[in-house]
This record gives structure tokens, C-alpha cells and sequence, in this order.
DNA sequence: GCAAGTATGTTGTAAATCCAACAAACGGAG
DNA sequence: CTCCGTTTGTTGGATTTACAACATACTTGC
């Protein structure tokens, strides 16, 4: 097994926190570490959101679905980052979404609210995870702007697009790969998955982008 | 004009501040109050995201604009809440998105990161802003989560559906006025807005709402 | 009260999307 | 390598939505 300790240190969260902190942390009665197998649920929309997950390991879907099946995938997390924070600080009792592992993953999951209420000395600490969090949930924020600046177009293919450059911005490459297959792409975009393919065949023919299953190159217009 | 400070003293911006603190705000140069006429933009797309506004009194509306004139409503904000802080605070230097005052409003649009810097020694204020600016920004983020859930639906009436049981909540009621008209609602839900009004007559003879331009009721089924 | 402008509702047609069913390509296990 | 489950691509028909044009209702300023 990895070093936890090391893993915790990537972690924003965690960030400029000492080790005495980081230890407070793993060994408080209300933190417990878990893995997780491909596809499972970590946390059920309607369970109680009362702990926050650090991915020490792997990577989650944050997920809803539809009274008629339809998956809706809002975000994908990856190590070392964290989730359903802002439901627990914000006194949400019941999960509005799920938390599902995409691959094995190993997951710490926290109740920072009584770690710091069986630890009242550690005032420094309140204050590193304040403005920690601040950092994370502005982030996320903007995460959660961009997703809905791509599914605000209106028709496929402006979605797609809107996607893929802002893939292409993120890996600072025309060239690079997407982290989800064609279904989870359309559960992401919120269309179907079917017509998303023909749209995305379409772009192909017409010389737009390159793809190949999860790899996509995005073709410049020439001047 | 209305007090400043007994404005300033609602915002949730500056929950906890003491006169002091406020006064140094307020008299900053690098604060500055605004009037701003109705449909008048108090930030453009693409401009600097240097200032965090808050509204002192008025609405603004957050959007943004299509190359094909389709508009995209992303949130509404009412005094005495602040918008563009995220993106002040990420340090991202150009506004994706525009800020378009609803109403006639006063808005003060102050630069923290330069009040901060001017006043070294309100250490106090820093600790504050932090922990003020996580609230926010953490139910900011729960709104967009719920700006996802709606416009995550994949007709227009579970759209319309979801986004009417969105406002029931709020307004701890069956019967409310939403605070949009319909071109509005339309942007909102990124849906056109003859079709919408379509479906929401068809949910009125299906006796499933009530509804007369911006007032709207829920029908309970009967059990 | 009237006129002009704005907002909302209605309708028919064109276009886009969903859906279901199937074909083809791929990847792992044995 | 072959088999089999999974992923991706393709197609046609049903459904939904967008779009444009117009009718009606409401609002505001005079």
C-alpha cells in the first residue's frame, strides 16, 4: 500500500497542513478509508451527505439519473481531488446526486465537522481548511460554469464542439484523449448517445476533427 | 440615497465586518459605486475580471451570448448578493460571461485583492472575507448544481416541470411568481420560447398547472 | 382613451433529436 | 486464435423542437 501520508500531501485539501494536522486527520474515529471496485456507488443520491471523499487512488463520476434511466453525468474527479464537499458545508442532509468509482479506487472519506469539534485546539487548522476549500469550491465552480456553457448550445454538434475545445484548451493540445467512451460523452452532453455518434461521423467526414474511439484531433481551418 | 452601510451591513459579504473594516472598503479607491439603467450591461463578456460587484439595490442577470444571438440566462442575483467573484478570485483574467442589470440598480464594485494589499495590516478582514466568500461561493455552487439538474432534462417539459417544482420549493408554496417573463424562462431553460409556451399551455389544459403569465401554481394530483 | 410597443399564445412546417434495432470493430479470456 | 461481451457506428421512422409568422393581450406614455 502507498503511503497514505504522501497521498494526503497532494491533496488540495490538505494543502500547507502539517504532518501533526494530517495525522489528527487519519487517526480520528470519524475517517475511514475504502476501496471501491469499478462501477460502484460510492455514495447514493438521497444518502446522507455528511462526509467528504478524498481520492487517494482511481477516479468518480459525479451522477443522476432520470425516473427513466437517463444518466446525466455532471463531473468526473480524479486523485487527489475531492467531492461532495460542498454538500456537507453547506448542511445539504440528503445527496441530491451519486458519487460513482469509474475504475478501482481507493477512497478516503472524512466528517470534518466533528474531527474539528473532538479537536477545538487546532485553530490553525479550522483556518487552513477554510481558505483551502475556498480554492477548491471556487474551482469547481468554474467547472460547473463550463459545463453548463456546453450544454447550453443548442443543437449536438455545437455541444460537441464546445467539448472538445474545451479539451483541446485543457491539454493545450489540438491532439489529446477524452476520459469518457461514447456514452458517458453522451450523458455528459445530455444527448443521445446515437445521433451524438452519427454527429460526431459527420464531423469526421467533413473534415472538422479526427477521432479514433477516444482520441480526437481538432483540424484547423486554414487562413 | 439610502445608507451605505446598513446595505453594505446585509450583504453576506461582509457578515461578521465591523464599522471599521467597512470604512475602509467603502473609502478605498479602489472601490466604486455605479447606477445602472435597465437592460444597461454592468460587465461584458470578455472584459477584465478585476472587481467582484454586489448589489446594493436591483437585480442583475449572468448570461451569455451565442455567435447565433441565442441568448443563455445562467443565474439571477439579487441585492444584497455579489457576482463575479469567482472569477476575481480564480484569477482568470477575462469574463467569460456577461452581466446585464434586470432592473435600474446601484451596484459597488469593489477590487478585495487591492483593498488587501492597500491594508496590510487588517488581518482580521482577510480571515473574514475567507470564511464569508466559502458561503457564498458553496451556495453558488449548489445553485448551478441545480441550473444543471433543470437544464439536464431532455424535453422541454420536464424542463419547464422541474424548474416550476424548483421554485414551489423556494417559495415554500404551490403558488408563486417566478421571476422571469417568458423569453426569459426560455433562455433559462435553453429552450425556445414559442415552443415552451407551447407546453406550458398544454400543461395548463392537462390541468397539471395553473398559470397566468409570471404567477404559476402546482397542481397536487389527487392520491 | 388611444396608439405604439412589448409580451404571450398559437399554429404549421422544417429540422433536429430520440429511439430501437442492427452491423461492425474492438478487446479480453480461455 | 476464437469466442463472446462490449463499444461504436449506421440507419429509418416516430417524436420533439426550432423557427417564422401572426393573433391576441397587456403596458406605457401621451
Amino acid at each position: 500500500m502507498k503511503n497514505i501520508f504522501e497521498l494526503m500531501k497532494k491533496c488540495p485539501l490538505f494543502d500547507k497542513m502539517d504532518d501533526k494536522e494530517l495525522n489528527v486527520i487519519l487517526k480520528s474515529p470519524h475517517t475511514k478509508i475504502q476501496d471501491f471496485s469499478k462501477n460502484q456507488t460510492v455514495i447514493s443520491e438521497g444518502g446522507s451527505a455528511d462526509a467528504v471523499g478524498i481520492i487517494l487512488s482511481g477516479s468518480v463520476q459525479i451522477v443522476r439519473n432520470d425516473y427513466f434511466g437517463n444518466r446525466s453525468i455532471i463531473a468526473l474527479i480524479d486523485s487527489p481531488q475531492i467531492f461532495a464537499e460542498v454538500f456537507v458545508f453547506a448542511d445539504i442532509n440528503a445527496m441530491p446526486v451519486s458519487v460513482v468509482s469509474v475504475t478501482d479506487s481507493r477512497i478516503m472519506l472524512i466528517k470534518p465537522k466533528d474531527i474539528l469539534n473532538d479537536n477545538p485546539d487546532l485553530s490553525s487548522f479550522h483556518t487552513k481548511l477554510t481558505s483551502n476549500l475556498l480554492r477548491i469550491v471556487t474551482e469547481k465552480n468554474l467547472k460547473l460554469n463550463e459545463k453548463i456553457e456546453i450544454v447550453s448550445k443548442r443543437t449536438t454538434r455545437e455541444k460537441i464542439m464546445a467539448f472538445l475545445m474545451s479539451q483541446a484548451k485543457l491539454n493545450n493540445s489540438d491532439n489529446f484523449t477524452i476520459p469518457y467512451d461514447r456514452q458517458a460523452l453522451a450523458d455528459f452532453l445530455e444527448v443521445d448517445r446515437s445521433a451524438m455518434s452519427a454527429e460526431i461521423s459527420k464531423l469526421r467526414l467533413e473534415g472538422i476533427i479526427e477521432s479514433d474511439r477516444s482520441k480526437f484531433r481538432l483540424i484547423k481551418k486554414r487562413g
